[in-house]
DNA sequence: CTTGACTCCGTATTATGATACGGGGTTCAG
DNA sequence: CTGAACCCCGTATCATAATACGGAGTCAAG
């Protein structure tokens, strides 16, 4: 089953067929020819994994416009490849700034579970109390 | 400088005044109380702090309902400090999570950065095509 | 050859997060 | 004691991302 209508599609992908639509007038992705002998239009499987990158993406905090920028990322022999690494590298550092972020909440989080543990610690602790604590005074 | 009007700790923290106001109304930073005196309300640096947080997290993919759960995760005498621990456990899995996708990304665009240098190689690449790649045929 | 499920497409509406606006009050420097 | 700059608060508008809707066309099982 590597070929599938919109609502297939939109199943496999754990998407609404309105957002495909939508993806699609957005130029995310790309909305396949109508069949010359007419009927409906056939996604290819790459198209599932496309949109579930997107998902994926937004979920960590990209927006839509950013996501572009990622999937266009892509060298061939028509397009300036130094260029196309440039904006690859700054990807990267966008990327390693949020994984940077996260790491210092996962510490809060580490740090607020084992100073509140079930046995009921006195003292009041919160992420913001806690969050590269010691600062905020104990 | 301890205390502050609304317009100072918005510039602090790099947002407009609309945007404290409009988090005061969704209950995710305390709005101070108005001086018995009369005149402005006066915000502590910890507001600053808690907006700076806010926005990091957006940036992450959190939304304010998500992150407001986050503020929340407090545990003192008068709450169930086991519960708390459960929901605290709760997100720093959801980071964990958000974390190895980045992670995923962050590969992706070193793979592609490595195989589109700017020598000019010959293979059209994309994150697509690189993502877990291998997999996608080369 | 009909009926139910699905596609197509244009337009309208929603949810979320943020910003704008306007009429008033407050502060403080000169 | 005045005016520039700022606060207060309610309501309106905006951008982004998604969803809903409705009428016409298409498919395929029976």
């Amino acid at each position: 089953m590597r070929e599938m209508t919109i609502g297939k599609a939109a199943r496999k992908a754990g998407v609404g067929i309105e957002t495909i639509r939508f993806y699609e007038r957005r130029g995310l992705i790309e909305q396949p020819p109508k069949p010359l002998e007419g009927g409906f239009r056939v996604y290819p499987d790459g198209t599932v994994e496309r949109i579930r990158f997107i998902r994926e993406a937004q979920e960590l905090g990209f927006s839509l416009r950013e996501i572009d920028e990622l999937l266009s990322l892509r060298a061939d022999p028509s397009t300036d490849a130094g260029a196309v690494r440039e904006r690859a590298e700054a990807k990267r550092h966008q990327v390693n700034e949020k994984i940077a972020q996260l790491d210092r909440i996962r510490t809060a989080l580490d740090r607020l579970i084992a100073a509140c543990p079930g046995s009921g610690a006195l003292r009041a602790c919160s992420i913001m109390e806690v969050l590269e604590g010691q600062g905020d005074r104990v």
